[in-house]
DNA sequence: GTAACTGCAAAATATTTGCATCCTT
DNA sequence: AAGGATGCAAATATTTTGCAGTTAC
């Protein structure tokens, strides 16, 4: 099993991530620490700590990869359906701490869920 | 106001689109109609028919953009939550016929949203 | 020491734009 | 005829891959 190294871009990742409840696009990462580190490593530290269970990850509106907290997603215990909010003006994305009973349908079996809510941010809402 | 065109494109496009309730990817339409139209003219005139009400659009779980008829979706009156469902075997994306209620959250304003369920089609389904 | 990790360049993939030309109304 | 629509090439943007060199354990 690949043990996850604590290196410098891994710390740095992951100090980000901790500072927040949101999601963050990984354009927006690449684009922030460009000077600290390859953009290729970005997307592969980013991938790591999703295999490790401690970041999630889905697409917003846009088609862009976000990734947050695993646990900035759902307080307690993890549900398999991810509801996110994202701000049309700002672009502001969050993780929003409710449960959400991922419905059944006939013919299909569901594994997992995403809910993507589109709309204002209270900064936004003017 | 842009009115829209009867043009061979638009006419081939929306033919492919009375035949199934299914969502399609737009990389899946400009392999299928390389010979017919160019790539170009397929995204124009998709952009076109969503914005005329009779196409809607939203992206997978892979990102990528797809397609369906705007009342594949709902039966009788449009939600603005569209549920969608993918198969990850197989890839085929479906309207679902379902209703949903929109959670509502404290401090954002939500206007619309979107619903991927990910799972296994029936086909898929061994 | 060794396997994991990183940086760099280049490739792969998806989508958009500019512009000259063509077609629908 | 006029404005909308198309094709083509090129640009943009995001993400992935290969590989040589570096680092954490």
């Amino acid at each position: 099993m690949g043990i996850i190294r604590k290196t410098k871009s891994v710390k740095t990742l992951l100090k980000i991530f901790e500072q927040t409840n949101n999601a963050i696009s990984v354009v927006i990462l690449v684009e922030q620490l460009h000077q600290k580190m390859n953009k290729t490593t970005v997307y592969r530290v980013l991938e790591r700590l999703e295999d490790e269970g401690i970041l999630h990850s889905f697409t917003g509106k846009d088609g862009l990869k976000w990734y947050a907290k695993y646990n900035g997603c759902s307080s307690s215990n993890h549900m398999d359906l991810h509801p996110h909010f994202q701000c049309r003006d700002c672009g502001k994305t969050a993780c929003l701490p409710i449960d959400i009973l991922i419905p059944s349908v006939s013919n299909y079996r569901i594994d997992s869920a995403e809910l993507l809510l589109i709309g204002q941010c209270e900064d936004c809402l003017s």
